[in-house]
DNA sequence: GCAAAATGTCAAG
DNA sequence: TTGACCTTTTGCA
């Protein structure tokens, strides 16, 4: 599920599964309605910025992926089965086929438009060029909540409702803080904390920010509700001084915050 | 078997 | 601020 580290994710598997290569790009639910100009062209490259996937064809054509909330991606080995009524696009290869199943955007763009998506995002963590003081400048003028801040795409790009949440937690800031009550050394405590918690989401598919490993001595996963600090967790102990984990609506997502480390 | 919720965004009012 | 959109999974009968 798709927080930033999920699109990167998908594209480093893709560009390496999918680039260089004629590919096909099929869409079994009718709905892509473009996949036909595509279909059998070499996918040059593969991109993701904050939590948009673009995938670049020849001529400087873009297919434009956004999971939203519900979208999922599999990538498996051929034979593909037959795809159902739900796989918006479909990608294959002689080895590989890539589902596109319920995203909330699969276009085909240019590259004007390809830029004027890029124009509204903020820096994203994941991403080696990105400069965390365009961050600051937004969020230490704001009065907006920093946990509103952390949400918005244009400020952050990447961050989603678990990774807000936990990165808030682990700088024990109290979400309702306004942006312009932060510090630059306050920021970039969070933009680091951002990189590392993220980049070990990329590699391992999943988010974890609590101090443990993925999986225990046996090799099995850790349970969810162990991955988290407050996450989730509502109305469950924090694991730190006990206190009861508060949840609370904030522009229609739901807040997790510990009350007592996170005055 | 169905309702509700979920790691998201945008447009309408 | 609210509703619409898209799909899957979970929890409750």
């Amino acid at each position: 599920m798709p927080e930033g580290h999920t699109i990167h994710r998908i594209a480093g598997q893709h560009r390496t599964r999918f680039s260089g290569e004629a590919v096909s790009v099929t869409s079994p639910q009718g709905r892509f309605l473009e996949a036909d100009r595509l279909d059998g062209r070499e996918l040059k490259a593969v991109e993701a910025y904050g939590k948009h996937l673009l995938y670049e064809f020849d001529g400087r054509r873009y297919v434009h992926v956004h999971l939203g909330l519900f979208g999922k991606v599999r990538t498996a080995q051929q034979p593909a089965p037959r795809a159902g009524p739900t796989v918006r696009m479909r990608l294959s290869v002689d080895e590989w086929y890539a589902d596109l199943v319920g995203p909330t955007r699969c276009r085909l763009i240019d590259g004007d438009q390809r830029s004027t998506l890029l124009s509204r995002l903020g820096p994203d963590p994941l991403r080696r060029s990105a400069d965390p003081h365009l961050a600051f400048e937004r969020i230490s003028r704001s009065r907006q909540p920093i946990a509103a801040l952390l949400m918005d795409q244009s400020v952050v790009a990447g961050i989603g409702n678990v990774y807000r949440a936990e990165l808030l937690y682990r700088a024990r800031l109290n979400p309702y803080r306004p942006g312009s009550d932060t510090d630059l050394e306050a920021w970039t405590q969070i933009w680091e904390d951002a990189r590392t918690l993220m980049r070990a989401g990329v590699r391992s598919g999943r988010i974890v920010t609590t101090e443990i490993r993925d999986r225990d001595n046996q090799g099995r996963i850790v349970r969810a509700s162990d991955a988290h600090y407050v996450y989730g967790r509502t109305g469950r102990w924090c694991r730190t001084c006990q206190t009861e984990i508060r949840a609370a609506d904030l522009a229609g997502r739901t807040l997790y915050w510990c009350p007592k480390c996170q005055r």
